[in-house]
DNA sequence: CTGAAAGCGCTAACAG
DNA sequence: CTGTTAGCGCTTTCAG
């Protein structure tokens, strides 16, 4: 919307001009077939001098369709949500819509703005703990395709989610294979669908392999919690030997943690973390990769089916991570 | 846009309900003082009951405003323009706009998708190297308020930058305290002002101590391209003693090429990144923190205001960046 | 092939 | 205080 002051030039300036009306004008610039070939000329030329731009809003009011799909998230700092955003822009925009962001991050007005994201799109993702489901449900009772990422499925929308429980399965494994048997688990799985999963798959592995499980001791999802929750826990008796963390800025901060206990890793303390972020490697941390960009686009994939209209049945997926074995879980020799 | 199917309800619906016209709806809806409270009570208990949710865009177009801002960035890989978005995003979202984003990344679109933005805004924030300056003139003169962002003033329009001048000042002033004379710059200042900018400030420090001015090398963005352009550079003769990359990701590279060739750092190679990347820490690279939040919340900022019709002076604000020194540039004791 | 005209959903004068 | 009535800019029948 141009600042007030400048008169944006609209279709009847250029029906004006080109001397036809606004329909031709219309129907010349959507390529209808049913416009001559002179007329089509005409108003493109008009078009061009007069350095005309359809109004969004107009068109979107007329054919009620926004072109544009919107994406809700806890909020930016660490790579995990940048990348999955980053993998929903990419095809979203690559089919000539738009993307809409909405932070929550604890906001205590999330609710109001994700009901008011979703009178501007014609569809959007919802990732994680961001808003009730109660509101999830609200918005997609109005008719808008939603789809919910790294969150539990809810009715009948799609979801999409990293596999946390078989990655977490998998870790455990390669943990138990170094011979740990007294194991901590270092996050909320209240606070996230992720860390809950993750939990879960742990909790499950242990179990089956006859090892006592532990509480989850929660944590918030950065450096200095990881830290702080690490201090504390390994100055109780006895200290674990093996550390799970719900992702690696928490892991990051437990490492700092031993250090500066003099505890080391990984002799005498093995330590993990999820999402191999950059830093991981250099920590060097024993971790899981997942396939962030590929959730954001399968998510914005369906999203876009949907509205075009497609009511196929109710689409679930999960997408597989993997191990990336480093240094902080134990020696190795060539082998796993 | 509610999916086809399900019919909206609209302000006459509502008007129905209640018993009154949709201008008095509309006035109760937004809080008119000129509207009794009984019939107030009425047009909201209609609203309540049937779940009314007014159009943005029916709105938007009578107003003539969209309430929303975007942001054009290069992409989404590592933390830099994260969380200049997340800044932008929370000071927009808090005024009751949305936010619009679009990654241009080389695409060979960009120009066409800039515009489409353009025309979905009420203002739009334009960083580095993205589109031509006659793309930016072109949404600047439709009379869209434009503010750019960690790129180089063009005409009247407002422009915040950090400060790469100064931080490579100072950089280069804490190598050479070093006793370094043998310098090499990893990076491409045509790829970006922000580059650009550091390689000046870099340029003239060594200039000013009468030390040999290297040329550039030019490089992408990522830990692969720092690793191959170091080990090229290093694996000339003679190699330079201290190598001063336009990113913490190249700087990165740079050092797993120089402990892949057997050079010790800092003890015959200092290495010096920007961003400050949770890596950095853990490299432990010396590197320059900017305000990136603070970026993009001044350009939030600046943009509502000029949305509101503020027509004042240009603005142009350069944010202080500071450098904060590891291990990587050399040994400390206690001094810098 | 082209034009007239009816909306899309809402806001904002302008009358009462 | 409330209702009528123009639009906002564009798409899309429906006639011609």
């Amino acid at each position: 919307m141009p600042a007030a002051g400048k008169q944006p030039i609209t279709i009847y300036d250029v029906a004006g001009r080109a001397g036809v009306s606004i329909a031709t004008v219309s129907r010349a610039l959507r390529g209808s077939p049913a416009v001559a070939q002179a007329t089509r000329d005409k108003v493109l030329a008009a078009v061009k001098e007069m350095r005309y731009r359809p109004s969004r809003l107009g068109q979107s009011l007329a054919v009620g369709q926004h072109a544009a799909s919107g994406i809700v998230f806890p909020d930016l700092s660490g790579p995990y949500y940048a990348e999955v955003i980053l993998g929903y822009e990419e095809v979203v925009a690559e089919l000539g819509r738009s993307v809409l962001i909405l932070a929550t991050h604890g906001r205590p007005h999330a609710e109001r703005k994700v009901l008011d994201l979703a009178g501007r799109v014609d569809g959007m993702v919802i990732m994680g703990r961001t808003v009730d489901d109660q509101v999830v449900e609200q918005v997609a009772a109005g008719g808008l395709p939603v789809v919910l990422l790294a969150r539990p499925p809810i009715g009948a929308l799609d979801a999409v989610n990293a596999d946390n429980d078989n990655s977490a399965r998998q870790l455990v494994a390669h943990l138990l294979a170094h011979g740990y048997r007294d194991f901590a688990y270092l996050g909320d799985p209240a606070a996230s669908p992720d860390v809950a999963g993750r939990y879960a798959g742990f909790r499950a592995a242990l179990v089956e392999a006859g090892v006592p499980v532990p509480e989850p001791v929660a944590c918030a999802f950065d450096v200095e919690a990881g830290h702080a929750a690490a201090r504390g826990l390994l100055a109780g008796f006895p200290p674990p030997r093996a550390l799970v963390c719900a992702n690696d800025e928490v892991a990051l901060g437990a490492l700092r943690a031993a250090g500066e206990l003099g505890i080391a890793v990984p002799e005498r303390l093995a330590v993990t973390g999820w999402d191999d972020v950059m830093a991981a490697r250099y920590a060097p941390l024993t971790t899981v990769r997942q396939p962030m960009r590929e959730l954001g686009a399968v998510a914005a994939g369906w999203l876009l089916e949907r509205a075009r209209g497609s009511d196929s049945a109710v689409r679930r997926r999960t997408l597989g991570s993997h191990l990336v074995v480093r240094s902080s879980c134990g020696r190795h020799n060539g082998a796993a």
